[in-house]
DNA sequence: TCTCCTCACTGAAACGATTCACAAGGTGCT
DNA sequence: AGCACCTTGTGAATCGTTTCAGTGAGGAGA
């Protein structure tokens, strides 16, 4: 008499809820096979499986994935955590990452640490309650102790844009010393003789190295260190970026460098920013090198020269690399490094002839 | 003899998989104790508590997220399905929402439609077999039968940046007639007689509102609308306002308009690129609104005059409407319209005396 | 001493899908 | 006819948690 799904005596109208089991009451078959429509539908006969297929039309019947995923053991997503969602090099990275996650079926769950170790961990906790296949991790400062956690438990995590801290582990990662290196020899060979680097080194390793290549490019091009300058803005952000070019500028004049390599485009793009809010022309009276290459980079009134990173790549990769560690068989480790590349524009090279009255 | 979660025979060491039954019989303690410890403390006395946690601890037990779900009926995430994450508007309402929903210890799965309702369907598709709380939605062009579902199943829908299609559903939007009239009338004040509208209206209501809002101060202020051109773009990206640009000025001059609102910031960029390209100066010879007011705006070369939207209000409030719909009690549907304001900047603005010699 | 409460804890029944050993019926071969 | 085999479908056990009706133990009051 009283309908399974339909709750308390009161509860008039449609059951809230539609099981596979009413979905089998309904076409007169065992949930069992429902199931097998679902999962194995060469295994059914077309007509029971037409008519599975209609039932489960007719009552709107659908999935409900966390049952699944109590009796697989895991879910269908991978967690993605990223320093800087306003970032666009992380939107990118994050498109990379989605377009070989959906091709597999399997969603990510994309979080924000903020570049807050604290974040991180709550966004590490969460994806470990969650059950996921795996977490792609750009790491903050120090890799957090949910880090190991996870990996005992048998959730892959892949480090991005970051190298391993060990060889039992995949990361994606760029060659920023390279990187550094071709940013300070372009500004060296373009005549420059003292630089600046804005970002860090901080705390992030990414930026240390990219530091490293810029003092071992400056020190090979001009003999020593001393022409190097060295600025850390609160943020790796765009406000940070104009905080560091008004410290420079600052400088007194001898002391003043004449560009300027930065440890990423939004850093850039603010310094650029400010330079023309203070009527100093870019590239003539200060140059400058972002870091990252992200589209508003060649977008800005005054092209940005930036270091290339393959953005979507290094998601692709890495997501990929992800779903060969949690499929299991035979899977292992790799840590490839991808190479930077300089893509010289406006900012940091020798301007046309383009002074719109006299020259 | 045998242990519980060690699986097969052959499976030795620490188990895969702890669960709230295996800390229960190693604290000495019911499944049902272990349960109120965690979500009930203060029933549980305060040695059995610690006994409990201590288990817990040395267990390195974890919730299994899925179970709780199943057992709930819903899950603890919402969603966010935005119509182009590579869009800081997006990111910044993604922001807003996250905030919110943090604040109540659920997560945000952020999907992203690419303005493709095949992929806005596919992602609606998957968030409604993962139960979630309630989905926060800019739609594209058409809402998609899903949202209908969604709603019949108890599943709140709220869209944001779009004004609802009737009075049963909450929305979070913008008056963007309003904003189209700011924006065309900004630079009717500036004098501008001949202005172009880049990104529309093509098939999205809200770059359509904006659209007659220029339309109706373009009439207004001059008596017709012929002095209006309209350019649509493929897309409503930086590569899109470029193209736009790129179309206008290849347009006779006497029917090239002098200023152009854009649908977007990032329309608005890329015709700024393209201008400077072709050494154009903004404002002096082309005078550039955009919409949105994302932060790059205020930070590319010529600051860029925009039509602000309170970005992360918006997300929050939707999020907060859609938490309130899924409490359920007494929710009264709302459909907040915030107004936009124009912020004035240097790429519609007569230029300041800031030659950089005489003044 | 008896009754009545409260407090702390127990244990079994859900939640909804998947899986797997098994059964029933049909087909083909000897 | 007898047997093996394949196809199709069944139904119970299972995943890990929450919830809730109960069970005792202990204390207070009469």
């Amino acid at each position: 008499m009283c309908e399974r799904s339909t709750g308390p005596p009161g509860t008039e109208g449609a059951a809230l809820t539609v099981s596979i089991r009413d979905v089998a009451v309904s076409a007169g078959v065992s949930v069992g096979t429902v199931s097998n429509v679902l999962n194995r539908p060469d295994s059914v006969s077309p007509a029971t499986r037409d008519r599975v297929l209609a039932a489960i039309h007719t009552l709107g019947f659908v999935r409900n994935e966390s049952a699944r995923q109590l009796r697989a053991g895991h879910s269908r997503t991978i967690g993605l955590v990223v320093l800087d969602i306003a970032n666009p090099f992380f939107t990118d990275v994050a498109r990379g990452v989605e377009e070989v996650a959906n091709a597999q079926g399997l969603s990510v769950v994309l979080c924000n640490s903020d570049g807050r170790p604290d974040k991180e961990a709550a966004h590490l906790d969460a994806l470990t309650e969650q059950r996921v296949r795996g977490v792609v991790l750009t790491p903050t400062a120090e890799i957090s102790p949910q880090v190991g956690t996870l990996r005992q438990r048998g959730v892959p995590v892949v480090l991005l844009d970051r190298r391993a801290p060990g060889p039992d582990q995949c990361a994606v990662a760029v060659d920023d010393v390279l990187g550094g290196r071709l940013a300070a020899g372009h500004l060296l060979g373009q005549g420059h003789r003292r630089i600046a680097f804005i970002g860090g080194p901080g705390g992030l390793p990414q930026l240390q190295e990219r530091y490293e290549g810029v003092v071992a490019a400056v020190r090979e091009g001009t003999g020593s260190d001393e022409a190097l300058v060295l600025i850390t803005p609160e943020t790796l952000t765009v406000a940070g970026g104009r905080e560091a070019a008004a410290r420079l500028l600052a400088l007194p004049a001898g002391q003043r460098p004449t560009a300027a390599v930065c440890a990423n485009d939004l850093l850039a793009m603010g310094a650029l920013q400010e330079m023309v809010r203070r009527e100093l022309r870019v590239p003539d009276d200060f140059a400058l090198v972002g870091y990252d290459d992200i589209d508003y980079a060649a977008a800005a009134a005054v092209p940005l020269t930036s270091v290339r990173k393959p953005r979507q790549e290094l998601g692709r990769r890495a997501a990929e690399l992800l779903l060969d560690e949690a499929a299991g068989e035979g899977h292992e480790h790799q840590q490839p490094v991808f190479e930077p590349v300089l893509v010289a524009r406006e900012s940091s090279t020798v301007r046309h002839p383009r002074r719109s009255v006299a020259s």
